[in-house]
RNA sequence: GGAGAGAUGGCAGAGCGGUCGAAUGCGGCGGUCUUGAAAACCGUUGACUGUCAAAGGUCCGGGGGUUCGAAUCCCUCUCUCUCCGCCA
């Protein structure tokens, strides 16, 4: 969340940045220096009286040791008279602080200034393109017939156990999956990234941080009896390693990555969008994670965006990078590149990996921070990228692999998937 | 799931209801000494809030209670450890 610093400090400049983001209540950032203003005078007031408490409290432990009674008693009728009175403000504190942190969790981060004004994905720059876009034979066809004829997942079955968008893999599907996990992974801990494998379920206070909860909430499953809550992306719990941490400042860069699965509830979807594995319940993504000094994070973005870049050229997918416009990104980032492959059978981008700097925004509500070479206690940045989401990359690997009488991997996967073919 | 023990500063580990934000050790930082380092010695070393700066306030797992006063007593929740049960 942003800090009260920066709403208090450049309230018009916070504003008129929001309105970029496509944000239409800027007379929140009022609300919350008015109730932040409500709150110190409270304060203020309070920590007062409780000084007198804590004084005569302490003058009645004397008094007491000096045998003088008579005064001790005195001095107990003026502290509870004057706790008596610390009790409303107490009430009237609790609910201006609650009021004031409700707000502050509705405001979305701050885009950086690179990001375009715009509404709508059309609004999104192409930063660059690459890759060929293959020519495919005549007979070509859309992955999830290439999923049937090569028999890689079962959709059907995979509806029986669970339900709809809850793929089966299956064979060599199975293997294709297992195979560009250990690649990615292997391509990222090369890259100086930390393996990690977390936990696929978090409680509240990790959902919090990272920004699924409050704003989130219906698109993530959630086991109410523990009150946990299935991850929509490895972010989560890697990203919480760091929550209520102070790093030593030679620890950073921390650079993380993890393999998970993903589940996303996505409800409302319909149509060619959800055909095949265009849009599932449960998918499989490694993720990678950066924690970084402030003044260094748009470097480590841009890192991490050359990073997934040469993972896309290393598969041989064409693809193209798309700077989000500031009504396309997410509710919590400063700034996001997402990459698309293009998938020749269907003739159309499908997302695959979303790279975003969120600068203090999680940091601040996770309270990870560190000590900078003045000493000074500051937040760091957090940033993550999908370095990649695993059933889009399948679907454009099936359809521009294609040929007459298989399907053809590229180099990088042949000794992951021990073999260069599927047939 | 059952029984017991525990949760204190970066770590380890004291703490009688008052003078405890908290002994001590280690670690960290600064210094003396040294060509340099080690050792030794001296000093220093939590976070949040508030403020120009301060004063003041809050924090000893979370929440509640008793008390003039709680790290210390009571209740409750969570987590950790040990033993038993179950089990991949």
């Amino acid at each position: 969340m942003l800090s009260l610093q920066v709403l208090r400090g450049n309230t018009e400049e916070v504003k008129s940045r929001l309105a970029i983001k496509q944000f239409r209540q800027p007379e929140l950032v009022d609300n919350i220096i008015t109730l932040d203003d409500e709150r110190k005078k409270l304060q203020a007031e309070f920590d007062g009286t409780q000084a007198k408490v804590n004084a005569a409290s302490k003058e009645i432990g004397k008094l007491m040791a000096q045998g003088k009674k008579a005064e001790a008693e005195e001095q107990k009728v003026s502290v509870s008279e004057w706790k008596a009175a610390l009790e409303p403000l107490k009430e009237r504190m609790a609910q201006v602080e609650q009021a004031l942190q409700n707000t502050l969790v509705l405001l979305p981060n701050l885009p950086a200034a690179k990001v375009p004004d715009g509404k709508t994905p059309e609004d999104n720059i192409v930063v660059r393109e690459g890759g060929v876009k293959p020519d495919l034979h005549a007979d070509a066809v859309p992955h999830w017939d290439l999923i049937r004829k090569y028999d890689l997942i079962d959709f059907e079955t995979g509806a029986k156990i669970t339900g709809s968008g809850f793929p089966l893999y299956k064979g060599k599907g199975a293997k294709l999956q297992r195979a560009l996990v250990q690649y990615f992974l292997d391509y990222n801990t090369t890259a100086g990234y930390t393996e990690y494998l977390p936990p696929f379920m978090v409680n509240e206070a990790s959902a919090f941080a990272t920004g699924q909860l409050p704003d989130k909430e219906g698109q993530m499953y959630h086991a109410t009896e523990d009150n946990f809550y299935l991850i929509p992306t490895a972010e989560v719990p890697v990203t919480n390693i760091y929550r209520d941490t102070i790093v030593k400042l030679d620890e950073l860069p921390i650079k993380m990555t993890a393999y998970s699965p993903c589940f996303r509830r996505e409800a409302g979807s319909f149509g060619k969008d959800v055909r095949g594995l265009n849009r599932v319940h449960q998918f499989e993504k490694v993720e990678i994670i950066q924690i970084t000094e402030p003044d260094k994070s748009h470097a480590a973005l841009d890192e991490m965006v050359e990073h997934v870049e040469k993972l896309l050229q290393a598969l041989e997918l064409p693809y193209r990078i798309l700077l989000l416009c500031g009504g396309d990104m997410g509710f919590t980032s400063a700034i996001t590149y997402d990459f698309e492959v293009y998938s020749a059978a269907q003739q159309r981008w499908l997302e695959v990996s979303s790279v975003s700097n969120f600068e203090s925004y999680q940091t601040n509500r996770m309270k990870c921070r560190y000590r900078d070479a003045d000493g000074k206690m500051q937040l760091a940045h957090s940033l993550n990228g999908s370095s990649l989401a695993l059933p889009r990359i399948v679907a454009c690997l099936l359809e521009n692999n294609q040929k007459e009488n298989g399907i053809v991997l590229p180099q990088v996967l042949h000794s992951y998937f021990n073999g260069s073919k599927m047939e």
